[in-house]
DNA sequence: ATAATTTTTTAGTGATTACTAAAAAATTGT
DNA sequence: ACAATTTTTTAGTAATCACTAAAAAATTAT
């Protein structure tokens, strides 16, 4: 039936072709990884998202935990890369954090059933012999952390904020509130909830320099 | 029927007495619950650390979401209680709920293994049978917020902040902040960072009258 | 002592989990 | 056509899960 290999692996190789869109279906298990976490994911709940039978799966994707680190990689790309990048080169610090917050209100609750961050929820009450998954997340985690203190430490070398600004306090405060709204996406808070959210983030930076 | 018997060892029924302490084998599965979250913690490993079998905790606890929901009733009375009638009763709604925030840094801090709060995390990813245990939390999660927008309330009938002030927005925002801390506490933030982010909780408050 | 009652211990139950062995099917290379 | 290679389908595997049946043990009531 397939009849020209779809996109995936351009050239096929010797044997039978892979009869699914290997990219396609990671999106698939994506979706299920997000809206239910990782432990209760089930290989054959994934399974049946992906439109795959098990062997397929472990032929394609090795197991469920690197089944999920790739979705996971995935999902970084797809949904923050980009808010990242716009908030690092964001001249305003104020409008840079608020405009962050806000995107990130508008992501947490993206999907039809909102399920928060999948770095925040997905892998909380994991077992502890997945130390890779445990400590991937963790480490994406602080890796956010570590974005808003750079960009508070270029607004505080460019006179944005004081100069004395205690910004590991800051920006530990900031991760903190986004890792927050997670919760509050799967509490079922509407978006006009979350957006106020954002507003009073930017209220806990210094005052602006113009306003004292 | 036992008629009037408290917990431990009062007068003893009719048939074999029970030879272990129930309140004490609720605290240890409570630890259990708390450090590993609902769906991990194992009835095999729950009997272990209550040092009893399982046909026990079923007699005296009778089954898994109901020996939880028990442990969770005795872990919000325990730990958040007290701190919880302080906020409410203190004079002054700043140092309210910079107290409030330190004493919550502490509690999320608090068992040897940090495990940050037990209603926030303990049933994230849990299946969605258990939908009495889903309830309970998300439950428990708002009524926090709500005990935040009472004390806010107050705050603007008595003048300290203004009376304009957009109290579900700041006291959502109290919430996530304080919802945040329990991922901070699980990725081994020390307890000097999570005070920092009390004093910056407070910051989110209107400026006080007296500052203008 | 004997019966009645309740708990404890032992040893399981069926269901679900992640994962795979084996063979059939579909392709390429010769 | 035929061998080589890879994927798909079918039908499982062992391990772990929450939970329990059954009988021994320990108490009170008569």
């Amino acid at each position: 039936m397939p009849a020209r290999c779809p996109a995936p692996s351009p050239c096929r190789g010797k044997g039978r072709p892979r009869a699914f869109d290997r990219d396609l279906a990671l999106r698939r298990a994506l979706e299920v990884f997000w809206q239910r976490g990782y432990a209760p994911a089930s290989v054959a709940e994934l399974c049946k998202a992906m439109k795959i039978n098990p062997p397929s799966l472990y032929a394609a994707f090795g197991n469920k935990a690197s089944l999920f680190l790739e979705a996971l990689r995935y999902y970084e790309r797809a949904y923050w890369d980009a808010p990242s990048r716009r908030f690092l080169e964001a001249p305003d610090v104020y409008a840079a954090v608020e405009d962050f917050f806000e995107e990130a209100a508008r992501i947490l609750l993206s999907p039809e059933t909102p399920c928060g961050c999948m770095v925040v929820l997905a892998a909380v009450n994991i077992a502890e012999s997945e130390s890779e998954i445990i400590e991937t997340v963790r480490a994406l985690r602080l890796a956010t952390r570590k974005m808003f203190a750079d960009r508070l430490e270029r607004a505080a070398l460019e006179g944005q904020i004081p100069s004395d600004t205690d910004i590991p306090a800051l920006s530990g405060a900031l991760n903190t509130l986004l890792e927050g709204l997670s919760i509050q996406a799967r509490d079922g808070l509407s978006p006009a909830e979350l957006r106020a959210v954002a507003v009073l983030a930017a209220r806990m930076l210094p005052p602006r320099a113009s306003d004292a």
